[in-house]
DNA sequence: GCCACGTTACGGTAATTACCGAAGCATCAG
DNA sequence: CTGATGCTTCGGTAATTACCGTAACGTGGC
């Protein structure tokens, strides 16, 4: 197959700590400069500006230049969902041997975005109440959101109608794509209802994001929406 | 993040030509032993050895040992997952560049195995049949087996209650897992319902394995079945 | 016992490639 | 213009690692 040659040379561009490190960073979906690049990889700007020149140039990421500055994100939403399931077997794997948990993986632990959804033990809890209270059917393989949820999603200010329509074809269901969190080994929301979810979370500042990290935090009013709007339990 | 080692060994693993070739043989979920397993990654039978000791110390492969002969094969349906990821974003990549393709290339975009369902025009026909007669509903994010499609299942002899039986809890609906095919770029099923008519398929004589390859071919009685029973339009 | 076969362990070699220092461009501020 | 900042290009070095030849180790057949 002729296509061989390029899977691996794909897999390869991921699979150097430094590359990998800089990846993991900008799987929160946002556009991170080559200096911020650089230093989440732990190389000097020379040698990062080598690799995002390589990724770039295979397309993995794609690139805007802004002033000075050079902005990198990922290049499309497969790639993030690749990175995903690499994280997803990686992080299987490591299960093995003794984890330490450092200060900062709490925070990540606790909420974070995954590229464009929320995961972690908010996008869990999330998930959880969804399901619980009758919003969502959620599968290892597949989920959908139910006419409940519909009317809920709408009731919070998310148009799914919109939504579905922006996306061609209008199916006779909901459905939306589970992702197995890695920290919780259990399915959160993803798929396009889940960034819906998230951005609207942001918009109206349910979350905000922690400076130089993946994690975010939830602000007050938030917590109040999450638990009694969605009937989340939050630890 | 402590699994950013991980992550990246995992990836460097898949990284490198010769075991990208091995595990892309190994895509369609057999066990090969590690001669066969060198001939794909046209490497030496010592060079072979030591890139499945590794992959297999690791865990991205499980070694069964047959007598004189060591069958691998991949260790889990993550990994799976990860490779088809992966080659997702590759062919997507691919694209751009003029393609040529060889004499194999047309059985395996005919029909195949990914891992443990259909792909190729076969497994994008069986889901357009499935969707057009209303027994399925396929979006990009998810799927679905609608009641007509359970009972169509039933009919062919896949009980499909038993197939969510032993995944321990009984879903409200039949929820199935959209893989979009690399060569022919549309959805087709996967999941336990897409692994379910796969095996079903090999175990009454619809398809049949052509050797040394992922390709599958289709039988005259498959020929029949899937036109008549399933409606599908095999060009 | 023997031989054939599949597989693994141990050398040395060759190629790839990540890395940084220094220098060169581009952009913005003054 | 001059300086500062962000980023890239170039050159040389060091480390990694894939590869194979040879040899040894198992297993099965005779």
């Amino acid at each position: 197959m002729a296509s061989n040659a390029m899977f691996a040379t794909v897999a390869s561009l991921v699979g150097d700590p430094a590359r990998a490190g800089m990846l993991h960073a900008l799987m929160d979906g946002r556009a991170l400069t080559a200096s911020e690049l650089a230093q989440v990889g732990r190389v000097t700007a020379q040698t990062a500006s080598g690799h995002l020149t390589r990724m770039a140039a295979v397309g993995l990421l794609s690139l805007e230049k802004q002033g000075r500055h050079r902005y990198y994100r990922l290049a499309s939403q497969a790639v993030a969902q690749m990175i995903e399931s690499i994280m997803q077997v990686a992080s299987g794997l490591e299960r093995k041997r003794p984890l330490f948990v450092g200060p900062r993986d709490v925070a990540l632990r606790a909420a974070r975005t995954c590229y464009d959804h929320l995961a972690g033990r908010l996008g869990v809890a999330l998930a959880d109440a969804l399901v619980a209270g009758g919003y969502a059917e959620l599968a290892s393989d597949a989920g959908l959101v139910t006419d409940a949820g519909i009317q809920l999603l709408h009731r919070m200010g998310i148009d799914v109608d919109a939504l579905l329509a922006r996306r061609g074809k209008r199916a006779p269901r909901v459905l939306c794509r589970p992702c197995l969190d890695w920290s919780e080994r259990r399915p959160h929301l993803a798929g396009a209802v889940g960034a819906a979810i998230c951005a609207h979370s942001f918009q109206n500042g349910w979350i905000r994001r922690i400076p130089a990290s993946r994690a975010v935090a939830i602000t007050a009013k938030g917590q109040r929406i999450f638990r009694e709007d969605f009937g989340m339990h939050l630890e």
